[in-house]
DNA sequence: TCCATATCGATATATTTTTCTCGATAAAAC
DNA sequence: GTTTTATCGAGAAAAATATATCGATATGGA
């Protein structure tokens, strides 16, 4: 055993980890070799240590007066998170949300590579959204079997998203990630991750209301 | 002065009253009247202290051994979002998401009603999305000025994301949800909520390495 | 009517996350 | 060659967040 990277990562530095790669990788596209901790925390105002301890999770050291290589940071974090080798994806929702993330040509760049879409309307199926096939929902458990997804993008309206879950969780789907507006329940060991808009959507409109109050009183 | 509803209150909290917001919503449709804190948490497997002090924030009271109105939760939760008045915005970037944000019917209960979408693209310009306008950018700050709008949806790739953000502050923007994977500059007291789906596939991409890893050795 | 119980609200404790402090070290300045 | 300074890494302190405890209270059943 070389290292030991299953370590159980806080969620906030999971997130915090992507804005350092955008950021190291713009650097190494502009020739940078090293970068400080302080540098990186002020272009995102954050606090330095936090920063280190951060990078810290994915193995990465730096050096005293000199900060962490650039290129030692890109390919650290990419590796934690994942990153390296795109995870093969199903998609099923074809709607709008469905063919926005079909449409996004950078994900393989972030470990998701989406192979094919599903939806249960029989008029979509066999078309082709962004060169990527529609097919009927019903084949959706043999080709997880035989092609060994892992993950499963949920796009279907809330009243359908459980029982799409469902479906994928027993073809073998390891994770899960949700944009239904609904709380899916899950068996323990299967991975799901909700990207729930109405979420940031809650904190952007509650701030937003009560700073049009505050400056009106 | 009657409620003091300027409390700041914690990100966390703040996105988790969406996911109750729901399922009381759910409750209601259904004709329940009450619902206990324990029996919220049951769903979501939150602890039942957090739900309650949540809920607290909201400024709906409970009573013992009966639990929270169901229409008071619905009704002060929503308030205290700033879900009951829908704000105007703008969405910048006709793309694939900027298009996906356009069709999606519900954002209007979700305190947002976007009114038109612009874009330096000529040929989108003058056409119309789900029924909404496609305008030249040149045109925002008009726009934002006459109409009153409040919030900038961000679409755009992320080397154009920094100036379509100015151009919305300075015509008097006072929040911007952003799409875009970059890091946004913003003065104090301009509201910026990232929406960034990388930071969320950077939380599952990194747990399903983990699982496959450790599943393997 | 009285007792058992579910639930609330308030307070206290525990845990997690962030920030601060400090000695060590490597590069640059003198 | 010595001093100064930026930065790291480790550990301590502070702040934020989540969980547990407990008395009060309202309902349903003995």
């Amino acid at each position: 055993m070389v290292a030991l990277k299953s370590v159980v990562v806080s969620r906030s530095t999971l997130k915090r980890l992507p804005l350092y790669l955008h950021l190291v990788e713009g650097l190494y596209a502009q020739g940078v070799e090293h970068v400080s901790c302080t540098a990186i925390a002020k272009e995102f105002d954050f606090d330095p240590t936090q920063v280190r301890k951060d990078i810290e999770v994915t193995g990465e050291v730096g050096t005293a007066r000199v900060g962490f290589s650039v290129t030692g940071l890109v390919i650290r974090i990419r590796e934690f998170l994942g990153w390296n080798n795109a995870h093969d994806a199903f998609l099923v929702g074809a709607g709008n949300m469905g063919k926005a993330l079909l449409g996004y040509k950078d994900f393989e760049k972030y470990g998701l590579n989406i192979v094919a879409a599903f939806d249960k309307d029989t008029r979509k199926v066999g078309s082709r959204i962004f060169g990527k096939e529609v097919l009927a929902l019903s084949k959706l458990p043999n080709l997880v079997k035989r092609m060994h997804v892992h993950i499963g993008i949920v796009c279907v309206p809330a009243e359908h998203a459980q029982p799409v879950a469902d479906l994928m969780i027993n073809a073998g789907i390891q994770a899960i990630w949700n944009f239904a507006p609904a709380p899916l329940r899950i068996p323990e060991g299967v991975i799901l991750e909700n990207a729930r808009l109405t979420q940031s959507l809650a904190v952007l409109t509650n701030n937003l209301t009560r700073k049009l109050n505050t400056t009106k009183e």
